[in-house]
DNA sequence: GCGTTGCCACCTAGGTGGAAAGGT
DNA sequence: ACCTTTCCACCTAGGTGGCAACGC
C-alpha cells in the first residue's frame, strides 16, 4: 500500500506566518478577557463589535409572538413539547398508518434546532466570514446550515428554503491592526433576491422531521447577474441566514428568484451565530484556521497530520496552556462524540422581508470544548487546541457575563455511555431586545435532563433594536423569563462515532453501513435520494421483508442528509403566528 | 500548467492481450454474419442466443393492449401524438398558467423516449453485461437508464422508479472460446422486490416532461442482505429494467421494498435494448472494452488518449477497415454531436409484476454509427473504431433480415446543421410475438420527418414466446403493422457541443454555463436541486428578473439531469391503459 | 474450474485556501 | 491601499476495471 501523504509541512509561507509564533504573538494582544481558564467555557464576547443584529430600516417588520413551551422530563431522551395549541390543520389521521419511529403529536409547537451550533459558535465569536465569488466556483458556505425540525405536521407538506438577508446596511471593512471589523460606510444597492429550497422540497412534515435538513449545497456569489440561482451577496456586507418553513399551499408564490411569500403558513427561523461578513478573500487569519481546520476540503491546507510530530506536537502543547492556536476540539477525534452541545434559539420570524427586530444571541460554552474534557476522555491523543475564538474582544455598550460548566459535570457526563440520548444543559446566550434586557433561564448542571423550554419575546416593528447581552442563570436555575430563551438539546447519541462536522469518516464501508451510506443513497427508509434526503414518498411504506435497520439503528442513525448525524444542535420551540 | 497526464499505454497485460491482436483474432472466429457493409446498418442479430425475452412463468401476466398512433408530419421538430385517447384526469387548465416552452397538449400519449439509445445498442449487441457487488461499493450502471417523457398531465403529480425484472427463469453461463451466453440452468430463488424512486419523486408531469430523467444513481448489488436499497439481483441472469409512471394518488402502496404496484395509475415501459446479464466480472472482453471507452470514470484504463499515435492509430486504421476492434463512435469526438439516432420502442405495460409477454428489440443499426459516418463528417479525426458488436452470431430459430441506412442519407443529416431538431428514421427491430411473426414498419429514407407510429401487440398471459426478428420495411415505406413497432426520435440538438453520454466535458466553466452547470445547482429555472432535477416547485414561478437561459438556450439545454443532454434518443408514444 | 470478493490505482467531479495579478 | 479575480495544488468523495486471493 503506496501511502501517498504529502509530507507534512507543506504549509504555505502565509499559513506559516501566521501558525506559531504569529499566533502567539497575535494572541497575546487581544488575550486575558475571559479566555484564561481552560476547563471551563469561558467565552464571554465576541470580537465583532459591530455585529450586533439590527434591523434593516426598508425592510418591513412582520408581527411576530411568542409564547412559552416547558419541557422538564428529566433523563428523557427527547424533550418534546406537547402544547396543546395546534394551529395547523388536519394531522389527526392515525399516526398507526405512518412507519416512523416518532410519533410526535401533531399538536406540537415547530422548532428548529440548528445542527452543529458549536462550530457556527465557535467562528461567530471571531466573526464569521464566507468566502463569495464570481461565476464559476462559487462557494457553499461553512460550515452550512442544518437544521432539524420538530413539531410539523406529519401530514402536511411543506416548503423548506433559505434566504439570506442583510443584517443592516451598512459596509464593513477588516481593519487588520485591531482584528475588528468596522463599519465603512451604508451599504450597497439592494442584490437580485434568492431563495434557496430545499431540494427535497416539497415533502411532508413526517419527512422533515426525521432528518437533518442540511442546506450544504447553497452556493453563494457576489456576481450580481448570475443565472444559476446561487444567493447573491455583497461582499464586506453582514448577512445572517434564515430559514423558512412553508406549508404547501402557500408556497404558490415561492421562487429561487423571489423573496420568500408572506404569508400565514410560512415562518422564518434565524440563529444569531449564523451571523457572517461576505469576502471575497478571508480577512481575520483565526477565521482562516478555523475553517482549514474543521472543513474537510481544505485538509490540504492543514499543517499537522493525525500523528502530529515534533514541533507541532510542541506547538499543540503550548496551545493547550495558551488557548486560541488551534481550533481543534474532540469533534476531531474518531470515536469520540460529543455529549450535547449549546443551545442556541431559533428566531421566529413571520414569514415575509422583515428581519426579526429582536435578535437573541447565544455564546457558545459548549462543556465538551474544553482542551482539559479532551484529555480527560482521551488522554492518550494530544488535544491541544485551544479554542481560539474563544477569544474575543470587548464589545462596547453590550454587558457580557460568563457562564460555564465544571470539568467534573462535563467529564461525568460523557463518562457514561449507558444513555445514548440526553439533552445538554443550556449554554449562555445573549439576547438582543429592543431597549430592554432579558433574562436567560438556565439549568446547566442537570445533564440527561431537559431543561425548560422558553421562547423569545419578539416584538415587532422594532427596526433598530439595542442589543443586550443576557446573563444565562446558575445550574438548576427555573425558567423564568417570558421573554428569555431555552435551549434544549436532543438528538446527540453518545456511541455514534461520526462526531465530525457533516462528513464521515468512516474508512471501511464494509464494517457497517454508515448513516451516511444509508442515508445518501436511497435513505434511511430505502428512499432514493441522491441528495442525501427524502421526499415524502417513503411515508407511503414501511419497509419489508428487508433487514435495514432497527428501531435502535434508525433511532442512532436518523439523519439522512450529508451533513448527517448530529453532533451538537440547539433547539427552540417556534410559535406558529 | 502542468499536465498530469499519465503516461499513454499503461494498458494492463490482460487489456493489452486483448487488445490488438487477440482482438483481430477473437474476431476472426465470430466474423462474417452480417458485419462486412461498413456504412450500412448492419447489426441483424444479437450475440447472445438466450437473451430473448421470455416471461418468468412465476409472474402474472398483466393485461396489455396496444393501439396504434401515426404520426405522419414531415420535417416536424417533433413527433408528437395528438390522439383523443385520454384517460387520465383534468389536465384542462390553462396551459398559459404554466411558464413552460413546451405546451404539449394534455391529450397526448405518453411516449417514454429512451436517452443514449445508441450506446445501449451498441452494448446491447454485444450483450450487455453489469457488473453487480457485494455491499460497500455497489456499481451503477453503465450505460445508466435516461429517459425523456412526454404527453404527460403537465398539472397530475406523479412518480417516477424504476425496477429491474427478470428476463427468463434461466441462469448463464459465459462460454469464452465462442463468446456466447449458454444456459447453465434454472434461475435462482427470486431476490427481495426492490424499486428504485426517482429522486424527485413526486413531481409536476410538467416537471419531468421538461428534463432528461436520469437513472444513473441506481445501484445493483447481489447482497440479498442488503440495507441500502440497492436493486438486488442474481448474478450471471439476464434482467430487464423497467421504467414506471406512477400518478401520485396510485402511489400509496408505492415503496423501495415493494414491488411497484399494479393500478389504472401505473404505466410501466421498457426497452429491449436495455436488457443486460449481471456478471460479478465481466465476462466479454468487448463489454470490458466498450464499457472503458465510454464511461469517463473508467477512463484510467483507457490505452489511448485523446491525440492517439503510432500503434493506437495503427489499430485503429486496422479497426476501420476490420470492424469490431474498437467501440469509438463520433461520440467520442467533441463537438460533433450524433444527428439523431434509432428509436427503441419502450415497451407499455400495465403496472404490476408481469413482464410484457411481447418484447420487441431493435437492432441497432444507427446511421450514425458506422466508421464511414465518421469519416464523412469529420474526416480530420480518426474515427475507426468498427462496431464490434454489429458482428453477431446467428440465434438459432430466429430469420433475420438486414436493414440499413445509405452513407449518402446518413451524411446528408449530418451535413444540414440548420435544423437542431429532428426525427430520426426509425431502425430496424425484431419483434417477439410467441408463434407468431410481426411485420415491422419502416421509414428510414426520410430523413427529419416522423415516421408513422406503432406499438407493440400486447399478448397477456404468454409465458415463452418465441422470439422472431422483423424484417424492417424498406426506406419510406408505410407503416402497415398492428403489431410492428415505431420509432420516432426527437430532441437531438444539432448545435450542441456536448456528445458524450451522460457528462459534461467543458473545461472552462466559466465561458458559458453549462447546461450540467445550470442543471444540477439549482435547475434551469434556477430550482434548487443538488441531485441535478426539481420537483415541482419549479413551476410554482417563472423566473424573474434574471437573465439565466433564453427560450432557446432553454430549447437547447433543457436537461437537468446529470446525464444532461440528448446526444440519440429513441421514443415511442405509448398508450394509456 | 469457475465464480466471487476485497483491495487497488486511476479516474471524474468538485470543494478548499493560497497567491499573484488585476482593478479601482 | 484595498479589494477582487483567476488559477492553482491539494483535498474529499466516489465510480472504474484489474487482479490476486478466496471459496466451493
Amino acid at each position: 500500500m503506496a501511502e501517498k501523504r504529502r509530507s507534512p509541512c507543506t504549509m504555505s509561507l502565509k499559513a506559516h506566518a501566521f501558525s506559531v509564533e504569529a499566533l502567539i504573538g497575535a494572541e497575546k494582544k487581544r488575550k486575558l478577557e475571559g479566555d484564561s481558564q481552560d476547563c471551563f467555557e469561558e467565552v464571554n464576547e465576541v470580537s465583532n463589535p459591530n455585529e450586533s443584529p439590527q434591523h434593516r430600516a426598508d425592510r418591513t417588520s412582520a408581527s411576530e409572538r411568542g409564547s412559552e413551551n416547558e419541557c422538564t422530563s428529566d433523563g428523557s431522551h427527547e424533550c418534546e413539547d406537547q402544547l396543546p395549541e395546534s394551529p395547523r390543520p388536519s394531522s389527526l389521521s392515525a399516526a398507526s398508518l405512518i412507519p416512523s419511529q416518532r410519533d410526535s403529536g401533531a399538536t406540537e409547537e415547530i422548532r428548529v434546532d440548528l445542527q452543529g451550533s458549536d462550530l457556527w459558535k465557535r467562528f461567530h465569536e471571531i466573526g464569521t466570514e464566507m468566502i463569495i465569488t464570481k461565476a464559476g466556483s462559487n462557494r457553499r458556505m461553512f460550515p452550512a446550515m442544518r437544521v432539524k425540525i420538530t413539531g410539523l405536521d406529519p401530514h402536511q407538506q411543506y416548503y423548506i428554503a433559505m434566504d439570506i438577508i442583510p443584517v443592516d446596511n451598512k459596509r464593513y471593512r477588516y481593519v487588520y491592526h485591531s482584528s475588528k471589523w468596522m463599519v465603512a460606510g451604508n451599504a450597497d444597492s439592494p442584490v437580485p433576491p434568492r431563495v434557496y429550497i430545499h431540494p427535497d422540497s416539497p415533502a411532508s412534515g413526517e419527512t422533515w422531521m426525521r432528518q437533518v435538513i442540511s442546506f450544504d449545497k447553497l452556493k453563494l456569489t457576489n456576481n450580481e447577474l448570475d443565472d444559476q440561482g446561487h444567493i447573491i451577496l455583497h461582499s464586506m456586507h453582514k448577512y445572517q441566514p434564515r430559514v423558512h418553513i412553508i406549508r404547501k399551499e402557500c408556497g404558490e408564490d415561492l421562487s429561487p428568484v423571489k423573496s420568500v411569500p408572506v404569508g400565514e403558513g410560512v415562518k422564518a427561523f434565524s440563529f444569531p451565530e449564523t451571523v457572517f461578513t461576505t469576502v471575497t478573500a478571508y480577512q481575520n487569519q483565526q477565521i482562516t484556521r478555523l475553517k482549514i481546520d474543521r472543513n474537510p476540503f481544505a485538509k490540504g491546507f492543514r499543517d499537522s497530520g493525525r500523528n502530529r510530530m515534533g514541533l507541532e506536537a510542541l506547538v499543540e502543547s503550548y496551545a493547550f496552556w495558551r488557548p486560541s492556536l488551534r481550533t481543534l476540539t474532540f469533534e476531531d477525534i474518531p470515536g469520540i462524540a460529543k455529549p450535547g452541545s449549546p443551545g442556541s434559539p431559533a428566531i421566529l420570524q413571520t414569514a415575509g422581508n422583515a428581519v426579526s427586530s429582536t435578535h437573541t444571541h447565544l455564546l457558545s460554552s459548549s462543556p465538551c470544548s474544553s482542551p482539559a474534557f479532551h484529555l480527560g476522555a482521551n488522554s492518550s491523543q494530544l488535544c491541544s487546541l485551544g479554542p481560539a475564538e474563544y477569544t474575543a474582544c470587548s464589545r462596547s455598550g453590550l454587558a457580557l457575563n460568563r457562564y460555564g460548566n465544571t470539568l467534573a459535570e462535563t467529564y461525568s457526563r460523557l463518562a457514561n455511555p449507558a444513555s445514548d440520548t440526553f439533552t445538554a444543559p443550556r449554554t449562555p446566550s445573549y439576547a438582543g431586545v429592543s431597549g430592554a434586557s432579558v433574562s436567560m433561564p438556565g439549568s446547566d448542571g442537570d445533564a440527561f435532563s431537559c431543561p425548560q423550554t422558553g421562547l423569545p419575546l419578539q416584538i415587532p416593528g422594532m427596526p433598530s433594536p439595542q442589543l443586550q447581552y443576557i446573563m444565562p442563570s446558575p445550574p438548576g436555575n427555573a425558567f423564568s423569563a417570558n421573554q428569555g430563551h431555552h435551549g434544549t438539546y436532543n438528538s446527540f447519541r453518545l456511541h455514534s462515532p461520526y462526531g465530525l462536522y457533516g462528513y464521515n469518516f468512516s474508512t471501511s464501508p464494509r464494517l457497517a453501513a454508515s448513516p451516511e451510506k444509508i442515508a445518501s443513497s436511497q435513505g434511511s427508509f430505502l428512499g432514493s435520494s441522491p441528495s442525501g434526503t427524502m421526499t415524502d414518498r417513503q411515508m407511503l411504506s414501511p419497509m419489508e421483508g428487508v433487514h435495514i435497520l432497527g428501531s435502535g439503528q434508525q433511532n442512532l442513525f436518523d439523519s439522512r442528509t450529508l451533513g448527517s448525524l448530529t453532533s451538537t444542535s440547539s433547539q427552540i420551540p417556534a410559535h406558529m403566528v
